[in-house]
DNA sequence: TTGACATGAAACTGTATGGTTTCCTATAAA
DNA sequence: TTTATAGGAAACCATACAGTTTCATGTCAA
């Protein structure tokens, strides 16, 4: 299920930080570190469950490994979080309708 | 920080899969565990995860509890998610700015 | 007021997870 | 052709997590 790989990748703070930080463009695992108060095998293994979410890809030049943001996997979450939407306003849809019902 | 609380109560798919049956009302925790092959405490504790991530809230009648869904707590990962979103149609937006300089 | 039902809570267990240290390999630069 | 730099990989560790069994509590119904 590789809905479930996605959905772990982003529940830990650390690698959501990771992805921002993505955001803004191709980043090598040092540069990665620099910003973190952990060892470079740490934030090597959120690299890896962030690549096996298919949130991140990752490209060799020369001795660096680049990690590139794929956002285009977020919208498995987006999708998922999109039904819940329709229960957002409910209760102002409640409100509505009673509102409607007290016109008749 | 209750953002961590709400990215990881939805991490678990038992717990995705209780908040998709409690979009369809409120349910005790006998009802919830009927759909499940685990047992009775293990669907509590995540129910209890739920709660503390504030997607559900719980409301005593008589000896019932019944769990309802909030949904609201959601628009936490909408917006997480929604930052993202900028960059899915990014190659789009890129061609598209490729054929304008071809214009020229 | 006794029995059945719905839940809470505690103690325990196996495995996943996030982290470390240590060592190995590959590329770049001197 | 050494030496420094960037990363991979393995072994290990503590804790968190998802689950279990067992027992206690509270409410409804007979």
């Amino acid at each position: 299920m590789r809905e479930q790989l996605v959905f772990r990748a982003i529940s830990d703070p650390t690698r959501r930080s990771i992805m921002a930080m993505l955001s803004d463009g191709e980043r090598s695992l040092n540069d990665i570190t620099a910003n973190y108060e952990m060892t470079r095998p740490a934030v090597a293994k959120h690299l890896k469950i962030l690549e096996r979410g298919g949130l991140i890809s990752v490209r060799s030049q020369g001795r660096e490994r680049l990690h590139r943001l794929q956002p285009d996997a977020l919208k498995t979450v987006a999708d998922w979080v999109n039904f819940f939407s329709q229960f957002w306003d409910e209760k102002l849809e409640n409100l509505k309708q009673a509102v409607e019902m007290d016109d008749e």
